[in-house]
DNA sequence: TTTCTTATACGAAACAAATCGTATTTTCAT
DNA sequence: ATGAAAATACGATTTGTTTCGTATAAGAAA
C-alpha cells in the first residue's frame, strides 16, 4: 500500500484548503477574495502560499489557461483524521473520550446532532 | 472577568507542559529527562523553552532556590478547551459534532468510555 | 580553599512560516 | 499595434520556533 508520506498543513496552508474543500475549484483570486473576508492579507501572499502548497502536493493545478485553477490533492477527511489524531496523543494522552467530552461539554450541539452521535453511539456499542 | 490574553503553546511547548500538568512540580532537569526518553534534544534546548515560557506566562517557577522548580500557569482543560475550539473552527466548520463523529470513529474506545459519553449524551438531551 | 559538578543566562545559528515588493507575462480592449 | 488590467514568478524580509555552544554562578566535595 502506497501511503505517501504525511505532509501537515500549517495554519494557514488549512485556511485555503478549506476553501478549497468548500468550492471545489478555484482561482488564487477566488482563494483570496475569500480570505480576505476575515483577515488582512495581500493578495500575493496568498499566490505565494498556494504555490508552496503546490510544490508541497497540497494541492493541484491546471496551468494550462492564464488563471491557474487549483483543488485540494488531499481530502479533507483524511486531513481531519491526521490533526484530530495529532491532539488526541499529545493533549488527550490518547484517549478520544477525553477529547470527545471535551467537545461535547464545551460546545452547544443541536438535538439533531445530539441523535446523529446517539447512533454511531449505538453502533459501537453493539460489537 | 478578567481574561488575560490568549497564548497559544507551540508543540515543543506543549510537551514540556504535559509533563508539568502531570508531575505538578518539576526542575528542568527532571522535565528533560521525561522529555528525552522519547526524543533526542539537549538540556538546554530544554532550559531555553522553559525560560522563554516562563516570559510568556505559560508556566511559573520559584527562583529563590538553586534549582528552579518550575509548574504550569495554564491548566490543562483551558488548554484542552482552546485548541479544541481551534480545531472546530478551523477544521469542522464550527461543528462539534464533526470532530466527535471522527475522533469516535477512528479510534477505539471502551465500553466504560462509551458509558460515560452515554452518561453525558444523557445529560445534554434533558436539557 | 580549590576543584568538580550542576545550575542558569544568553547570544546566535539553523529552520520554518508568512508577508510583500517588484519584475515579467498574458490577455483583451482600444 | 499599444496600453491597461490582471495574472504568475520569485527574491528578500520579517517573524517565530527550536537548537545549542559558551560563559558564568552556586553549591558540594575534596
Amino acid at each position: 500500500m502506497a501511503t505517501g508520506k504525511y505532509i501537515k498543513p500549517t495554519e494557514s496552508e488549512l485556511e485555503i484548503l478549506q476553501v478549497l474543500w468548500t468550492n471545489g475549484l478555484a482561482s488564487v483570486r477566488d482563494v483570496h477574495e475569500k480570505l480576505a473576508e476575515t483577515k488582512d492579507v495581500g493578495y500575493t501572499t496568498t499566490l505565494k502560499l498556494m504555490q508552496i502548497m503546490h510544490e508541497k502536493g497540497l494541492v493541484k493545478r491546471d496551468d494550462s489557461i492564464k488563471t491557474h485553477i487549483y483543488q485540494a490533492a488531499v481530502s479533507r477527511e483524511k486531513t481531519q483524521k491526521q490533526l484530530v489524531g495529532k491532539m488526541v496523543d499529545g493533549l488527550f494522552g490518547g484517549s478520544p473520550t477525553q477529547l470527545v467530552l471535551q467537545a461535547l461539554g464545551n460546545h452547544k450541539a443541536s438535538s439533531t446532532e445530539l441523535e446523529e452521535i446517539q447512533e454511531l453511539l449505538n453502533n459501537l456499542k453493539k460489537q
